[in-house]
DNA sequence: GTCTATACGGCGATAGAC
DNA sequence: GTCTATCGCCGTATAGAC
C-alpha cells in the first residue's frame, strides 16, 4: 500500500499526470491495475490520494516552524526568519527522504499546472500561505497589500523552481550547482527572497497612505 | 497555417504536451487531423514547430536590448538594468498579444518539466542565459561560480512562474493581484530580483579567493 | 482480495481516392 | 493538397470467476 503510492509519486513526479498511465502505474508498481483500482478508485483519485498523503504532515510542520519562530522572535520579525521557518520543514525532509523529493516535484507540477488542479492545491496549501503572508504583513505594516502578494508571488516562483527536481541549473552550470543539493539551495532561499523582498517593500511606492486620522506621511513619491 | 500554429500554441499552454491529442488539436483548429500530419508531422513534431517558432525572435530582441544597456550603461552595469533588459521584450511582448501570451506559458511548462525536453529548452534559450550569466559577472568579478548560478536559479524560477499563466495569486489575492498584469509583473521583477541577486553575492562568503598569481589566498574571505 | 476476460472508445498512423 | 476509410494498439473501466 505505502509501496504502491511511493511508486505513484515517484511517476507522477517525474512524467506529470498526464504523462502517465493508469496501467504503467500497476505495472511499475508491480500490482494487477484491477487491484489498484480496487484500493484506490480511478487514476485521479489515485492521484489526490499521492497528493494528500504528504500535505498534513508538512504544514504541520511548517506552521509549528512558523510559530516557533514569532514566539522567539517576538515584536522583531525579521525576513530571513520568516522565510527560514516556511521552507526550512521541506528542505530538511527533501534532503532525507527521496519520496519527500518525488513528493515536492508534485506540488511544484500542481503549482504551474493550469486547469481543474488548482483546488487540490488550494485545499492543501492556501492556508500556510495565508500564514506566511500574514507575517510579512506584520514586518510591513505599511505596505500596500498589492506589494505583499507581489512579494509572494516572486518568493513562491523561486521556490517551486527549486523543488521542482528539473536539472536545468545543473546542465547550465555543468553541474558546478545543482537543485538536488537541497541544503545549498535551503542556505540561500531565505537571504535571496528576503533581499527580493526588502527591494519591493521598501521603495516609496510601496508604502500606503496611514489609515490614522492625523495623515503624517508626507512628502512620499505617492501617497 | 499561422492560424493552426496559433491554436495549437494555446492548447497546449493551457493543457501541457501530454493534455492535448494530436486528434483534438486538429479538431480545434478545424483541419482534418491527416491535413495536419501532411504539414507537421506527428505531434511532437508540431509541438517542437510551435516551440520553435518564436523563439528566435524573443532571443534576437532580448540580445538586442542586453547589447543596448551594456552599450549604455559603459563600465557601470547595475543589477537592474541587466534584469530589466533581459525580460523587458517578453514582457512587453506578452503585454500585447495573447499568442505570445501562450508561447510564454509553454515556455515554463518546458522549463519545469524533467526529461526530453531539456534538448529543446536548451537549444532555445541556453545562449541567453549564458549571456546574462557573464553580465552578472561583469557585475560580480569577485564572486563565485556557484554564487552566481545559485542567483540564476531564483531569478529564472520567479521569472518562470511568473509566465507559467496560473492564476495562484489572483485566487490568494482575491483578484487584487494577478500575473496576468503583465506590465505589473514587469515592473517589479527587476527590482526584486536585484535585490535577491545583491542579497546573495555581496555576502562575504560569496567572494571567491583572488586568481592573481601571487596568491595571497590565506585566510580571508574577502579579497 | 486477487486475477482473467473483455468491452468500448480514442489514439496515432497509413493507404489511397480525388 | 485535401479528405475518407481503416488499421492496430492502448487507454480506462467493468463484470465476474476464484
Amino acid at each position: 500500500m505505502t509501496q504502491i503510492m511511493d511508486t505513484a509519486e515517484a511517476l507522477f513526479a517525474e512524467e506529470g499526470y498526464n504523462g502517465v498511465t493508469f496501467n504503467r502505474l500497476a505495472e511499475v508498481a508491480g500490482v494487477d491495475a484491477s487491484l489498484l483500482r480496487y484500493y484506490f478508485g480511478d487514476k485521479e483519485q489515485l492521484f489526490q490520494a499521492v497528493f494528500r498523503r504528504r500535505g498534513p504532515e508538512l504544514n504541520q510542520a511548517r506552521l509549528k516552524s512558523m510559530a516557533a519562530y514569532r514566539e522567539s522572535a517576538g515584536k522583531n520579525l525579521q525576513l530571513e526568519g520568516v522565510l527560514d521557518a516556511l521552507v526550512r520543514p521541506g528542505f530538511l525532509l527533501m534532503a532525507q527522504d527521496e519520496g519527500w523529493r518525488n513528493y515536492m516535484a508534485i506540488v511544484a507540477y500542481v503549482n504551474s499546472s493550469r486547469g481543474p488542479m488548482h483546488a487540490l492545491f488550494a485545499e492543501t496549501f492556501h492556508y500556510v500561505s495565508r500564514e506566511f503572508i500574514a507575517d510579512l504583513r506584520r514586518i510591513y505594516p505599511n505596505v500596500t497589500e498589492e506589494e505583499i502578494y507581489w512579494s509572494y508571488l516572486f518568493m513562491t516562483g523561486a521556490l517551486t523552481f527549486s523543488i521542482s527536481g528539473t536539472k536545468r541549473i545543473d546542465a547550465l552550470s555543468n553541474g558546478l550547482v545543482s537543485t538536488s543539493d537541497t541544503m545549498g539551495v535551503f542556505h540561500r532561499f531565505p537571504i535571496a527572497m528576503a533581499g527580493a523582498i526588502r527591494a519591493l517593500c521598501e521603495r516609496p511606492e510601496a508604502v500606503r497612505p496611514p489609515r490614522t486620522r492625523k495623515s503624517r506621511r508626507a512628502n512620499t513619491a505617492r501617497d
